[in-house]
DNA sequence: TGCTGAATTTATAACGTTTTAAATGGCCAG
DNA sequence: CTGGCCATTTAAAACGTTATAAATTCAGCA
């Protein structure tokens, strides 16, 4: 069916003997259509009959065809590409390698690839995302550690640059982001310290820069207002603090008076290095004691089972910042469907006492 | 300076007033040279006198101007990227994102960018590995949980494709990799244990399918059989076992006759997993049995400093395979240069005792 | 017959870079 | 002068794709 009536292109040049990778070109010489033709069919555009599309699939599956990403990017301006600001001092239990799993797998079938952006690269984020978009090296932007009023989520509104923040701002113009419910998971967490009779829960809470801290902060104040008990907001430590220096904040704080019978860790490596800190004081988990920690790896659980957990499935999280970045860079202008609010799964003991 | 008495390209076009990125064209319309000539100054040829070099370096700099990355792909075939294959289950603390780090660090300040290719994505990873080559997805590689007869090694061997390693094969033809001396580690570590007086050292060893693991095995044996001590290696777990398991599995161990009064671990979980395991039977630590371990992270020792650990620096680890993929690619043939083994750092204590 | 419009296909020009081969101009030997 | 050689600069083509506008075919209809 292939003839060679055509005129050949104005030379011989490369031809499809050019041993390498398919090009559109390849495959409009095996067909006779023109390139112009074979790309519009492969993105299946309405103009082309449903017949040639099918005939140019079908040969393009056949010899392995897939498009040059260097050339699409350089016609289309668009990158494929999704940036993930990577922070290097992560203290949750298998943050980024989870976060970016998950991303991969939303991205999984696309034609998106995942790029990480290490942000010490630059000298702050803000940098780093300043020439991230000025060079239009990325289509969109993932990012985490989000703060109140983050000037990465001002700038990049400013610039329309499609992004997804893990985590809230409060910020007055409404952005795409997944966001764990912290004010829930901290205030069911509490609520259950105290059904466990415990009369001072202490908190250990995220840096203050960050706007879950502030979740987690009033989770926990609206549970100890509503049981009109003591409380306690362990200072001089954070998430983010080292393991070895909760453990000795935590001593020392028990070397002082009136110390906390309780504690809302909002972290595993925080909830290992409480227990530890308390345990070189000679205090037992479960009888001088009571913790609650989420959890986002399996190691927690089986190590300190004594702890109750509430688990926040990073991987999930992962995916689902991949799949609403996506929406947004496809279009979706609605930003109330970009938004996205994961619910803490209470586990049916924390009802039982409660 | 600059007038405008070159007489205008064929039309108005877009001209350097199209609002956006300064490309080779405006820096050219600016000096009132070539773009070839431009081109050429940037990459420092000395075809190019060293007033107009110096001339059009100002320039870019002044108006901003950084390369387009398609372009350049697209017509250099060099795609600037290294891949990275994630594996999503690495029960490592913190491996993922410290090798990725480490990675983003030696690669700062040149061309080149990193991108995640996660291996779920394919069904096996010799799969995922042949894509990315057969679709010039990325300049060279990294991956690590290198296996003996590593397939995707052979691949990219008969390639000629660039890679790198984390840990070594047993393939003939020598190639670039990145190891941390697990045999030194397991020897010096079960040494001391030894040299406190331990007389029956267990092993939990890596999954029989890596490299490293026999290297851990080797080490280990060679340490027991110089002190003519009993030894076991525990079989049913290895260290990419969750953490309850390894617990469930130790415990059952100490139900049976004749149990080990040491352990060897390579990795923290592990080492947490056993000391819980232990505590269930009523063991504890320092005196009972005692466990030197691999610690990767700052947990560890934070937590249960009786644990003696000898540290492995993934971060570096990243930085350096970062480094070896660069000379690889850059035309570095002599293999040799391309291996490093890590030395293990073992710290003073142990050689007092022993 | 010739015109109109719909359906389908096509040639051409771009995107920004690098590569190849050629041009320009200055200088010197013949 | 002519020719040749050097140093420097240049024009044109190419990489593989898509967007724009134009061409081709054919049916329907006046």
């Amino acid at each position: 069916m292939a003839d060679h009536s055509k005129p050949a292109h104005t030379e011989d040049s490369g031809s499809a003997a050019r041993r390498g990778k398919p090009t559109l070109r390849t495959i409009a010489e095996i067909t006779g259509l023109a390139v112009t033709t074979v790309s519009r069919a492969l993105s299946d555009a309405p103009q082309i009959s449903l017949e040639t599309r099918k005939r140019v699939r079908e040969i393009a599956n056949e010899i392995g065809y897939s498009p040059d990403r260097a050339a699409q990017r350089l016609k289309t301006g668009r990158t494929n590409v999704i940036g993930v600001l990577l922070d290097p001092h992560e203290e949750i239990l298998g943050y980024g390698t989870s976060i970016m799993s998950g991303i991969a797998k939303a991205l999984q079938g696309t034609a998106y690839h995942l790029i990480v952006m290490p942000n010490f690269l630059n000298k702050t984020n803000v940098e780093a995302v300043h020439y991230i978009t000025r060079n239009a090296m990325a289509d969109g932007l993932i990012f985490s550690r989000t703060e109140p009023l983050d000037p990465r989520v001002r700038l990049l509104s400013d610039l329309g640059f499609p992004f997804v923040t893990h985590g809230r701002t409060e910020l007055s113009t409404p952005h795409p982001y997944v966001d764990y419910d912290n004010f829930t998971f901290s205030y069911q967490a509490t609520k259950r310290l105290i059904a466990k009779g415990r009369r001072k829960p202490a908190l250990i809470s995220g840096p203050a820069d960050f706007t879950f801290a502030g979740h987690l902060q009033h989770g926990f104040m609206t549970a100890v207002r509503e049981a009109g008990c003591a409380y306690e907001i362990l200072s001089g430590i954070d998430l983010d603090s080292p393991a070895g220096a909760i453990r000795d904040r935590v001593r020392q704080r028990y070397a002082e008076s009136d110390p906390p019978d309780s504690f809302m860790c909002g972290g595993e490596v925080c909830a290992l290095a409480t227990i530890t800190g308390m345990s070189d004081c000679g205090l037992t988990l479960g009888r001088e004691y009571d913790i609650v920690a989420k959890q986002t790896s399996h190691l927690l659980s089986a190590i300190q089972p004594q702890v109750e957990t509430i688990y926040e499935d990073l991987t999930a999280t992962g995916e689902d910042m991949g799949r609403v970045l996506l929406q947004k860079i496809g279009g979706e202008s609605d930003v109330s469907k970009l938004q996205l609010l994961l619910c803490p799964q209470i586990p049916s003991s924390f009802g039982m006492a409660g």
